[in-house]
DNA sequence: AGAATAAGGTCAACCTGGTTGTCTAGTAGG
DNA sequence: CCTACTAGACAACCAGGTTGACCTTATTCT
């Protein structure tokens, strides 16, 4: 019997293959999984480099070669703070806004179609239980998603 | 919402994190995922390090680097094919049974009080759940347990 | 049998995505 | 104002992979 973590990381890759493969049909930039939980981040609040390698669990310069790239690309920019001058918030571009929107339809169709093989109840089954694992495990405070291998 | 791959791999990293934490008290060498997954399928089979990166779903190179670690740590050991001189079987030591049958129990246990934070029921259409979906993307021949991330 | 081709294993160079360590400029609390 | 801390950049390094070349042994085809 596969322990339930194989189970966990196997199924992590077979979707995130699909929806790369998926992605790279449309032709965009490899953007990787980290790329994407920057952007859903930036959506949520206003953040500086230094929070977003918090929130990734990454060291602020790994965080920073990331938001290099995203910058180069036209995903993001930077904005000075308005009372740091040190500081700057990095920010979503209209590109990057649309990457999202398009990331997460691609996301549904992804679970729409798990919905489809395996039952609808057992996909909410299999959301529902893990949040409460992860609920149990780490209380509020949610870690980093810091890379998984 | 979260997207269902996110549950997955940070539920993947919470016991992969629980895992080697309590690993480490005990005071192993730092064995990674691949190696533990090595140690499953030599038992499962005798096996070459081309093998092995197929299994893993990586280069024979990085499989021979793999193989030299578990060597040199005592885990596995090579001996001469019977049939093909170019070839060597990679094999398990008791070294390397007797960390599997640990790890082993490990998992049994995480899995054991991951059943209880979230009912035996709900963990077993979890493991259900995703080997079907698994079975529907890939059919028959499983694919390598490649990295991750 | 002999030649061409394929396969196991090793060596070496390189790439990527992270790390630690150091530095400057700016901030904040006493 | 002085001290301690923080945001960000720069550089060196490391781990875990990759590709490519090679030698030796196996296999296949004529």
């Amino acid at each position: 019997m596969e322990p339930v973590p194989m189970l966990l990381a196997m199924t992590y890759r077979a979707m995130g293959d699909q929806f790369h493969d998926r992605l790279r049909q449309i032709g965009l930039e490899p953007l990787r999984p980290a790329h994407g939980y920057v952007f859903r981040f930036l959506k949520a609040k206003r953040a500086t480099t230094v929070d977003i390698g918090q929130h990734l669990g990454v060291t602020k310069q790994a965080a920073a070669k990331i938001v290099n790239e995203l910058d180069e690309w036209g995903y993001v920019l930077r904005e000075p703070h308005p009372t740091d001058k040190r500081a700057q918030y990095v920010t979503l571009t209209t590109k990057g806004r649309d990457y999202l929107k398009f990331a997460d339809n691609l996301w549904s169709d992804l679970e729409a179609e798990m919905a489809e093989a395996i039952g609808q109840d057992t996909l909410d089954t299999i959301r529902t239980g893990l949040a409460a694992y992860l609920q149990h495990v780490h209380g509020e405070d949610q870690p980093g998603l810091r890379p998984v291998w």
